[in-house]
DNA sequence: CCTTTCTGTTTACATCTGTAGTCAATGGAA
DNA sequence: TTCCATTGACTACAGATGTAAACAGAAAGG
């Protein structure tokens, strides 16, 4: 079970998962072309997510070097489930007909699913 | 734009969604067959959904009946528009990958999107 | 050597959440 | 009329979250 990652601490992951391992200095170089946080916000942040267990940590002289310790295959698969669990009665079909009916989905994106699924049955 | 509901609140909605309007009472009894909360709790959290305007009070005597403000399709739409974005860069397709990759897709599933899609292009 | 600069650690603090307890008014039972 | 049960309002309080400032040790420049 991967412990609760929260929003601000998701923009964090983002950035490692892409890439690493990282420096916080980086991380925060990173994050902010997106976010407006100080390094100490990034800095803490990290901290949480090391304490978590969900980010490594590794010595590097003076500072440390961050990479994620969770797969975001992994993670997303979890964070999935527990959403469409809680807003669709667990049921995919829903999810997607609803997307669908809000003019989420646009004709390549139907087109690219259909793909998908052929694939999934053969 | 649809205030945040916290997942406590989001049991209450579904109460309200089901049925509505219903006094603070009911709706408890509603709710502590799935969650053990206690009343005060139930009118702590119809208060905050009150406060957020998301549902309405209606006077009747001495005490309040509770209606959703937010059509549940509403309020799923945006929901699952800001998830689909965070994680999955705002494509459905690979939310609907993922979820596959992960089993959570059966046979059946497969064949329900894959009939919801039908419909769509129709 | 002393001062500035990185970098992690510690502390802070307001807001949101989950989960109630308490209070005061009021309406119904006796 | 007196008392109890019901109901909304107010208060509480710990843990999570977003957002950082302050501090302390080390490294590097002068």
């Amino acid at each position: 079970m991967v412990e609760r990652i929260s929003d601000a601490e998701h923009e964090i992951m983002e950035v490692l998962w892409k890439q690493s391992p990282l420096t916080a200095t980086e991380v925060a170089d990173q994050v902010v072309t997106e976010k407006d946080w100080s390094l100490q916000t990034v800095k803490t942040l990290l901290s949480r997510l090391a304490t978590k267990a969900v980010v490594g940590t590794e010595r590097d002289g003076r500072r440390f070097l961050y990479s994620p310790l969770v797969e975001r295959d992994i993670y997303l698969a979890g964070v999935s489930r527990k959403f469409v669990d809680r807003l669709f009665g667990g049921k995919v079909t829903p999810l997607v007909a609803h997307l669908a009916e809000a003019d989420e989905l646009s004709v390549d994106d139907i087109r690219e699913i259909e793909e998908l699924l052929r694939e999934l049955k053969g």
